[in-house]
DNA sequence: TAAATAGGTTTATATTATAAACCATTTTAT
DNA sequence: ATAAAATGGTTTATAATATAAACCTATTTA
């Protein structure tokens, strides 16, 4: 037996994992706020955010606040149980 | 100032993780032995063992169990020390 | 002596991450 | 009033990565 479980590929990347992070702290977040404390460019992160809703680990909500688009993000059941799992797993490799 | 620091993409791939994480326990590792715990194809393993030694994490030998090659691995000091690091910084992602 | 196994490497392909270019609108400066 | 810059993103193109498939050389077994 191996002793590495196989690490969900959706959660194994710096960007994606690093959004998640930040959800997983908080009741939601804006698009904004997620670029600057990830250092991301708006394109990368727009790619990410698209792949995780996909998933089901987040649900993205597009609004107006003023006269400007609102981008707001929020973690999902299923993406706190997989961010967890994750990190579990992760463990196995690192300790 | 954002939370997260950029993790290693040398180290931030399961199979390279893994292989690590094998080798920092041991003094030295056969190909087999990786290719086994990790899982892994021959092919993939090769491919990777080849990264980690370009960029200095490990050391192959090459030489011969009786009549057989034998690839055998060992982590450099740097290699220990990248490791470390990655853990360093990764945890700030899970925690 | 043919077929299977060992111990890999090389090459091709699919996936991923990333940046660059773009778009619509709003705000600020002239 | 109009041009220029900023906001808040999306889409598309490219580069990097991971992975599997094909291959190779030699050895062992049937």
């Amino acid at each position: 037996m191996s002793p590495f479980s196989p690490l969900d590929p959706l959660l194994h990347s710096q960007l994606r994992l690093a959004v998640m992070s930040l959800l997983i702290g908080v009741d939601e977040a804006e698009f904004t706020f997620l670029k600057e404390q990830t250092q991301s460019t708006a394109g990368n992160l727009s790619v990410q955010l698209d792949k995780l809703e996909k998933a089901g680990y987040i649900e993205i909500t597009k609004s107006f606040r003023g006269k400007r688009p609102l981008t707001t993000c929020k973690i999902t059941q299923k993406g706190v149980t997989a961010f967890e799992s994750y990190v579990e797993n992760l463990k196995k490799y690192i300790e």
